[in-house]
DNA sequence: ATTTTTGCAAATCATTTGCATATAT
DNA sequence: ATATATGCAAATGATTTGCAAAAAT
């Protein structure tokens, strides 16, 4: 059988694989960037396929419970997602400011503070977003000039 | 003179010292957990101050522009602002999921992550946003129940 | 006096919801 | 058949913007 496609995801939660779904399923598996609902809206309405703006946002929620797109909030404030793959292990995105594309990154070093802060402030960390944001190497060799490290941040 | 009220910087950084804005200063400042855009309006018309709301939204946005605030998307979707004090080290904030008390981390880890990162992806990491959720020492010690950690983070 | 800031109301924008219809099972 | 999902359009909610009046320098 193919890999293990959203569509799959989407069939072995219990869901109807209908029309729309398989649509939105093909559109975000198309894309190797990060993208918000309208970039999906308006992608479909390219390839003229009549998805409605609801249904967009009921599957990209039920892929994101599903844990097979993470939503990212980007540096301009935009809420967008990107696809986890695969999508099982503990993982962050690094997401390229230039051009979009994102990679997940495996070794995540935030577990070994949560001990530590419980230490020292006493508060439980059960939960952590992290939201990395830089420059791909396509972007670097294509001669752009990097993000710049910003100073304060978060 | 007083430590550093966000007044201070505000004025520091050639801002005009007015009233709605003072105002909004001093609704931060006497809050000690995370607060919505809505919330502060919701606190400057139980004191009676007369605020409007783009002009909340405006001081806001200096304010974090600033430093003096950080950003951050509740595990709810809900956009909401914490106060750095002290704003200037590098630091992340863990927010109580239960209460909305939060405190500040310093030793942030993540800046070790940068070099493997780029080792290892190739993309030149300029910034990152990290986001600690959890139950605070308090609603620990009230018996409430923990936040569980949840399986898919990020 | 001059420039900045306010506050309103309108505009924008993203997201959600009710509900009758259509579709997958 | 029957439960689930769609798609519209309306509702919601948050944030932004234009602009004349008000306030700070």
């Amino acid at each position: 059988m193919a890999p293990w496609t959203l569509t799959d995801a989407l069939d072995a939660a219990g869901y109807r694989l209908t029309r729309p779904r398989r649509q939105v399923a093909e559109l975000i598996a198309d894309r190797d960037d990060h993208f918000t609902a309208s970039d999906l809206m308006a992608d479909a309405r390219r390839r003229g396929m009549a998805i409605g703006r609801a249904t967009v946002f009921r599957s990209l929620e039920k892929l994101s419970a599903l844990g097979q797109l993470e939503r990212v909030r980007l540096p301009t404030g935009e809420q967008a997602y990107v696809a986890c793959r695969p999508p099982d292990a503990h993982h962050h995105h690094v997401v390229c400011g230039r051009c979009g594309r994102s990679v997940e990154v495996a070794g995540c070093t935030i577990g070994s503070m949560t001990d530590e802060i419980r230490r020292r402030t006493g508060y439980d960390v059960a939960t952590h977003h992290v939201e990395l944001f830089g420059t791909c190497p396509e972007c670097l060799a294509s001669g752009a000039d990097p993000i710049p490290p910003s100073g304060h941040v978060s």
